[in-house]
DNA sequence: AAATCAGTTGCAAATGATTTGCAATTAAAA
DNA sequence: TTTTAATTGCAAATCATTTGCAACTGATTT
C-alpha cells in the first residue's frame, strides 16, 4: 500500500525557497533544523507523524521536540495541515500556498496505507446541518477506513 | 451548549436489565463499578470521556483503570462506541442492542458543546470511494465543527 | 565583519491520557 | 458454601506531546 501519484488537489512539489520565504515574512528563523523538516515534508505526499519525520532525519538531526514546536509553528502559519487518523498520533502534510489543505485520506485498517481522496462531505449538506443548528464556521474532519486490495489476502 | 432531545437515532433509554443482560450472556460479571457505569451512561445522551464518567461516578465511585477497562470491554461487546473529536480524549455513547451505533456530531469550539446530527456521508460516493481504489469494508469517521448559536455573543 | 537581540534548540523533566502487572477481592457457577 | 475465573485497586509503566531554561544562532544593525 505505497502510493505515490499526486492527486489534482496536490500542487506541485513546493520549492523550498517558496517554503523559506514564507517563515522568513513571518519573522521566522531558517534554522537547519526547519530546512531538513521541510525539505522532508517537500519529499513526501503522505501525511506524515512527527516520529516519522524524525526517522527520515539525515544523521545529525535535531530533537524530537524541536520538529514538535516546527509542526506546530508550521500549523499556526497554515503550511502544513494536521490530520487524525484516530491512532493517537497527529499526522502532517505540506500545504501549498493559498490553499487551506482541505481533503481527506482512505485508510487501511490492516497496513496503514494511505490514499489521499478527491471527494468531501456535500457542502450543500453541511450547509443544511450548520443551519438546522445555528452554527457558524462550520468544517468537517472526516478519514475513510477499510482494508486495501494488497491486505484483502 | 446543552441538548437533551432525542433524535431518531437513538433508541429508548435502555433498561439496565438489558445491558447487564448482555453481559452475562458473555460471561462477564456485574459488578458494582460496572452497574454505576452503565448506569451513568444509561442517562447521558451525549459522548462521555472516562473522566467525565468518573466525576459522575457516585461516592465510593471506582479507580480510573477500572473505567478504562469496562469501556475497553463494553466497546469490544459493541456496547458503547468510541468517538474521537480530535482532543486527544476517547468519548463514549451507550449503544442499542443491534444498532452499531455509527452516528456524527457537530461540535462547538468555543465551548465544546455537542449536538447529535442525523447527516451521514452519502453512501453513494461511499461505495464510489471504496471501489475507485479496490477498498473493501470501507467505513469513515466524520465530525462537524463549527460555533454554536450561544457562542456567536 | 563584529555586535546585538529575538527567535531557536537540546535536554531533561512535566503533562495527560491510557495501559498494565500483580496481589487481593468477588460474582457466579457448582 | 466451596470453587474458580473474572475483576478491582493501586502503583508503576507507556506514549504522545509540551515546557522550562540555559546555551546558541540566524538575521539585522552598526
Amino acid at each position: 500500500m505505497k502510493k505515490t501519484c499526486a492527486h489534482h488537489h496536490h500542487e506541485q512539489k513546493q520549492e523550498l525557497a517558496s517554503l523559506t520565504g514564507r517563515l522568513r515574512r513571518e519573522s521566522r528563523k531558517i534554522t537547519g533544523p526547519r530546512a531538513a523538516i521541510l525539505e522532508i515534508l517537500r519529499h513526501h505526499p503522505h501525511p506524515l507523524t512527527n516520529k516519522e519525520i524524525f526517522a527520515e532525519l539525515p544523521k545529525g538531526g535535531c530533537d524530537l521536540a524541536t520538529i514538535y514546536r516546527a509542526m506546530q509553528m508550521l500549523e499556526k502559519l497554515g503550511m502544513v495541515k494536521r490530520f487524525d487518523f484516530g491512532d493517537g498520533t497527529a499526522r502532517f502534510e505540506l500545504v501549498g500556498e493559498g490553499d487551506d489543505g482541505h481533503h481527506h485520506h482512505l485508510i487501511c485498517t490492516r497496513c496503514a496505507g494511505v490514499v489521499e481522496i478527491d471527494e468531501c462531505f456535500p457542502e450543500e449538506i453541511e450547509r443544511r446541518i450548520a443551519r438546522a443548528n445555528n452554527f457558524t464556521g462550520v468544517t468537517h474532519r472526516l478519514e475513510f477506513f477499510g482494508v486495501c486490495p494488497d491486505c484483502q489476502k
